[in-house]
DNA sequence: CAAATAGTGTCTCTTAGACAATATCGT
DNA sequence: ACGATATTGTCTAAGAGACACTATTTG
């Protein structure tokens, strides 16, 4: 993977990166049974929006998803996934995004026809973290960087509330054939904890007994002879993941109907 | 949707389009048991491409691939799904793909900076056709249209293998949790007939009591009170698609563990 | 009646899904 | 002993998957 020094697109003429051409990354904070999402706030715009940015022309829009989540969160390694794309002409046309009000915010002056300006399909990824490893960083032009709750999203730019639907509608089909958790979950955890997680992500309940049944069933989590010690209560067993099912199921999918 | 008239890109200077970005398109062809891909042969050139093109400044890059589709094969109202993007920044680096060739090839003076010469994102789409209804037809720049079996692929360009490769992968996942037929099966079509689709699609036979017991048991097909005439043996009954679960499993996914 | 294809039923075994009592830990 | 949490087994109903004989049709 490239590294590239973080920059101000707005200050550039655009040709470090490609054309036409964005990345919008809908990334999902979980811990404690509860689901978030990252949203940056653009200072002198009303609206919140998704972290994205620009591909530079040396690397893959896998790598750029990869470096807009490392840049917001420091966090590498995480769980990815491509959703879809959205390349409506008029889908970045919102009175919030104007020459005036970008000028207004960075004190730059950009005039009407800077490139920032021109038509990008934005292609979306959702990433998965554990939001208590996450110190959110603002960008260049949003100072702000917080943690929503998905059920109460603020107004949002563009077609933002979309991707961030879209996204969560394709992570819970992804649930049901590959594998989540290496990122959201300790490298020894314990049925309690990844079966919070799977009920908050899919925001429904899962019977305990045969949630623990089908996991290993399909083998993607092995017993530990150890347990953990919490407190006042019956010590859970630990439970890791079994590295080669779990490596093949992210690869090939499994089907896992929980 | 956009018309756009057929026009030669290479005799454009790029304006029109999107930059650095394209449509690649893997159009499967269905019939009689049969799968095939329809390729493209840029005369002069070794190495056969997928139908691809590039995405007009009005039009979403969905309406691109049809138009695409809709060159190649005449065919309108195809099934289209995305498959993924394609972002290697070398990824149309290939020996067969230059100044001399194009400017021998086609005869126009296009020089080495011409903007087709640029990097080019690609996302990529299946179609599925009936391809005894299509008469496949040349572009621009690629005199030769045809259909290849998919077990006997020409030598390809760019990344355009592992592209047919992936969208076999994906159509074939997307088999148990979409229905797919309805452009490749007349209106009235029997078990035989949709059985050997199937069978064909995933390349392995399939139990036809099961299957069809399953098919009945989704709701995706009615059995009318009708057979088809086939000469000289027993008539099949006639079934069709119940097209109230055939919109919503296209929308919403369903589970056909054939 | 032969050749070719269509059509159908049953059995077994596995799994999904519903369900609640017991064990453990710390205080 | 209590409060809180973890752990585990059984039953039933449905479905997957294996399997082979009978029915039509025409020449």
């Amino acid at each position: 993977m490239n590294e590239h020094t973080i920059i101000n697109p707005l200050l550039t003429d655009g040709s470090l990166f490609l054309s036409n051409i964005s990345v919008d990354n809908v990334i999902f904070g979980y811990h404690d049974k509860s689901l978030k999402v990252l949203l940056l706030h653009p200072t002198a715009i009303k609206k919140w929006a998704l972290p994205g940015g620009y591909i530079y022309k040396d690397e893959t829009i896998e790598n750029a998803a990869i470096r807009v989540a490392k840049d917001r969160t420091g966090l590498d390694n995480l769980y990815f996934k491509q959703c879809k794309f959205y390349s409506d002409p008029n889908r970045t046309k919102d009175e919030e995004f104007n020459t005036q009000k970008l000028e207004d915010m960075t004190g730059y002056k950009l005039g009407k026809d800077h490139w920032i300006f021109n038509q990008h399909i934005s292609s979306c990824f959702y990433t998965l973290t554990d939001y208590s490893k996450v110190t959110p960083q603002g960008d260049y032009y949003a100072s702000e960087c917080l943690w929503f709750s998905i059920n109460d999203l603020p107004p949002l730019m563009f077609d933002h509330k979309k991707m961030i639907k879209d996204a969560l509608d394709i992570l819970r089909i992804h649930l049901y054939h590959f594998p989540v958790g290496y990122e959201l979950l300790p490298e020894k955890f314990t049925i309690p904890e990844i079966h919070s997680l799977y009920e908050t992500l899919l925001n429904k309940s899962l019977d305990v007994r045969n949630f623990t049944k089908k996991l290993l069933k399909v083998g993607i989590v092995d017993k530990l002879d150890e347990r953990k010690n919490i407190g006042a209560h019956r010590a859970p067993f630990l439970y890791k993941f079994n590295k080669d099912v779990y490596q093949d199921a992210l690869e090939n999918g499994m089907a896992l109907f929980i």
